[in-house]
DNA sequence: TATGAATGAGCTTTCATTCAT
DNA sequence: AATGAATGAAAGCTCATTCAT
């Protein structure tokens, strides 16, 4: 019990308090990243980050979900910081737009592999649904670049769900590509990506 | 591999064994499935074969790691299994291949959940070295397809490793998407998937 | 989890088991007499009984609730049992009834001190509902003698309940006293508690 | 106890450490009583205190023995105010003094039971050598009555001590009667008890 | 082969207490 | 006087594995 409030109160965090949890959030991310969710117990994620004790976790933490919870909305906080910056560029079109969302999320993933790493082992190993805090499937940011290209006529015909996580799959795969090859050469597949959705998303014909 | 052995296996196995390990394979494929790996414990696993004691896992496992490698193995042979049938068929050019390729994993996906499920929870969750057995890189029958197309002069030039990849992204995102979105339209997303990727490699212009 | 059975088995209990279970009960009666319910750990339970591992305690216990369950109730049955002993023997009127049940029930906590206070300890500090178990309240020896000694009109009219509790905790009080005075004189106790409730309970006048 | 300070305590108290001190045993002597001692923990305390920390009744308190000492000091002082007042009434006869004291003894406790219930907790949960400050046994009020009755004649000839030892187990175990039965008639057991050691003291024959 | 008892390491979590501020 | 961060020990419990039978 991180301390002793009514239940009814939100708890704002000290600055110190948001430290500590930021410094054990990330030396949990590096030790499931590197040792798999499995064997990243309280005992590893205090050494790594220079704790004394496993309880200063639990201080910190409510219990273990709380810290999983954490490292996922870490990560995902970050790439939608990214992503915003990415898409505060206007493009002139679907086909561009596509191509950039594309090739920043690659970059993201290939600089953030052991962000990515830890994310892929807390939804799959840590009992996490993932897609979860996607169930109302609110348009996202991919969805609706697809849908502007139909609505342009850059873009043929094609079921846009389907289509975007098609899209997605071959983003979020990257990371297992590059679990089983870390040599990968990834901007060609970042290049080699965003021409075969080119390909396959645009109009056909004069 | 189900009935192959290797050659410096040192004894043989008798069918009772046979079939005690793939009982108890059965059930580690389904309760890992069911509960995540984490969850999956000899005590569980066990329970759920009907077995009396986990010594009797222990006793036809040297440990857990080999379980878990029976279990990938297991799945994965039944993938080339259903892969080698499906190649077995000839098809008059690289296109249909790709075509059959990517629909046919598609539908063993869609009919095998448990099993792609279980799988993913290994290679992500059990401290696996996923694509370890890729390591040699043999030619995978995929890239075989897409080498084939593009010596027909079918397909565009593009780097086979890297479209392979994609593709075969496409294919195991499939159970991702089943996972968080198990009403999702299989049928539709192979479809899909399939013309994208026809799109995608087919030689352009006249 | 002592075994990996269904859960509608009953389960039957090996001799050994059941063996193991008794010495278990038995360390922990005495870590409880002697140190008190909050130090009675698995930890010193299992040091007192010899074994290795306080795993061992949680192999044959689900968990610390029925280990304490099991201390009561083979409490319980021993003074069941003595109480069964002590009314096989026909008296010819409740007041000897009554002298025969609190000096006997005296005499069993005498000799059975350990196990009494261990029995304290654990209704009161182990959280325990005391008196769950009597909640259908059905008519305990007790009262049958008192209503025997009313209909037999060698008693006076009183609340056979009350007059039952109050007789009941000068027996259940004794262990009290004896945790401050161990050199208590219990036959003088005994003595004067069956001639106070001789004098309480008998008809009054020639 | 509340306001007599032994002579030899080093400092003098303030008086907001004393009322400090006062909302922390108050509010263990709830928790205790709600949760069992077993589960009175400084957080929960401190909680149900509305104290920002555990550590300040570390600050207030050497540590827990004290804490519960003061826990069972402040209870039984309330008692022995309780009895002082009652006994200043002169009243003519021993036997009239033994049911004031019975029933005022009753009363209390039936008033009381929230403190009465964390006595009992903290003298068999706690570690506690209960009746460790009648070592000496400096004669008790209620025997101090039971010897004025045989001085005077009224009452019969028994052992005091272990008269005086019943009496106090029948009111003593009014607690757990009510612990195990919440709707018992306290005034009908209080009546009952006096009429039971009246008949068991007084002076028989003609 | 199969069983169930046993082992010891490890797990997350709670605890009373300390300490700098 | 009070706070909240930190500590290290201990808790109950689960785990994969071993072993005698």
């Amino acid at each position: 019990m991180s301390a002793i409030r009514s239940a009814t109160a939100p708890a704002p965090r000290s600055f110190i308090e948001t430290a500590r949890r930021a410094q054990i959030v990330d030396a949990a991310i590096t030790t499931i990243a590197e040792m798999g969710i499995a064997s990243a117990s309280y005992a590893r994620i205090a050494k790594r980050a220079g704790l004394s004790s496993t309880g200063l976790i639990s201080y910190h933490f409510e219990n273990r979900e709380e810290l999983l919870g954490e490292v996922v909305s870490t990560v995902v906080a970050a790439i939608g910081e990214h992503m915003a910056h990415q898409l505060r560029v206007d493009v002139s079109n679907a086909g561009e737009a596509l191509r950039r969302y594309i090739l920043g999320n690659v970059e993201f993933i290939d600089s953030h592999r052991r962000e990515m790493k830890a994310l892929l082992e807390v939804f799959i190993g840590g009992g996490f649904e993932y897609g979860a805090e996607e169930e109302e499937h609110v348009l996202s940011p991919l969805e609706a670049i697809l849908r502007r290209g139909q609505r342009e006529g850059t873009f043929r015909r094609f079921d846009v769900r389907v289509m975007a996580a098609l899209i997605q799959r071959a983003i979020d795969g990257l990371p297992f590509l590059l679990a089983s090859d870390p040599e990968l050469d990834v901007d060609r597949y970042g290049l080699e990506a965003a021409t075969t959705f080119d390909l396959a998303t645009r109009r056909q014909g004069p």
